[in-house]
DNA sequence: TATTGTTATACTCTATAACTATA
DNA sequence: TATAGTTATAGAGTATAACAATA
């Protein structure tokens, strides 16, 4: 037995109703939670397969068939590395950068709205606390 | 174009990191995070199935596969309304409620460490600001 | 031999459309 | 007719195991 943590517990509740709206706009514009989360990652970053995969904590199998469907659309190539032909880059065509930007426009949009309900030193105090929470 | 938005992206960026952790520890119980959900929408309720989809904002085709798997371990369970016949009432069984409790207490021991690195007048603030941002 | 990535396979999650039973 | 739920179907997401190419 666990002792009752209320503060977990509101963490878990408000990361389901943020993943909630970021499911749902993710479905909006046919991107998958996971979908989302890797064009997030690659927006500023050029990653190998493998790496991506472990930004995600999937397997290297699942990150090829996720990287397939989104290379299919457009929105990201691949690039097999010149120091190590057994490496394959994954990084955002221009059009995959612009459909990302927009998307999180969107989730920027949707969410700013239940963030401006807290006053202004709310705010800054909760961007602290969520940046101390997530440093490593 | 949208402004940028750092208190948006470090929410989105929490939410990624809670999510993962969650996924992870379904993952080692064989659930997935829609049906930890499910568990947790259930711990304290009775609900039929198209409330159940609509807590998860899913249809109805889907919640049927999500409580068949679940009743085929013992999980769940279904039963016909006495009012009306054409209602399905959807309840957690007492091994999935044992189950679940012990899932969630994993879930209470995992997050914890990270905010007891906050200082406890923090822990309380973002307590108060969490229960803000999911109030109704 | 070890590492990187893909392919084959199987199962879960999801939506849409068609259906059954009840109201 | 309308509503509640299930079934059929198809596609995406996921892991495991086997594989090919490169180091």
């Amino acid at each position: 037995m666990t002792a009752a943590n209320p503060l977990v517990d509101a963490l878990v509740r408000c990361t389901f109703e943020v993943t909630g709206a970021l499911t749902r706009i993710g479905a909006e514009n046919d991107l998958s939670l996971t979908q989302l989360r890797v064009l997030g990652i690659l927006r500023d970053r050029r990653l190998r397969v493998t790496e991506l995969a472990a930004y995600l904590g999937l397997e290297k199998s699942t990150m090829s068939g996720l990287i397939d469907r989104a290379e299919r659309r457009g929105l990201l190539a691949r690039e097999r590395s010149p120091e190590d032909g057994r490496v394959v880059d994954v990084f955002m065509t221009p059009a995959g950068r612009e459909f990302a930007q927009r998307v999180y426009d969107d989730v920027r949009r949707t969410l700013a709205p239940a963030l401006e309900k807290l006053r202004p030193e709310q705010r800054t105090q909760l961007l602290e606390l969520l940046e101390a929470l997530t440093a490593r």
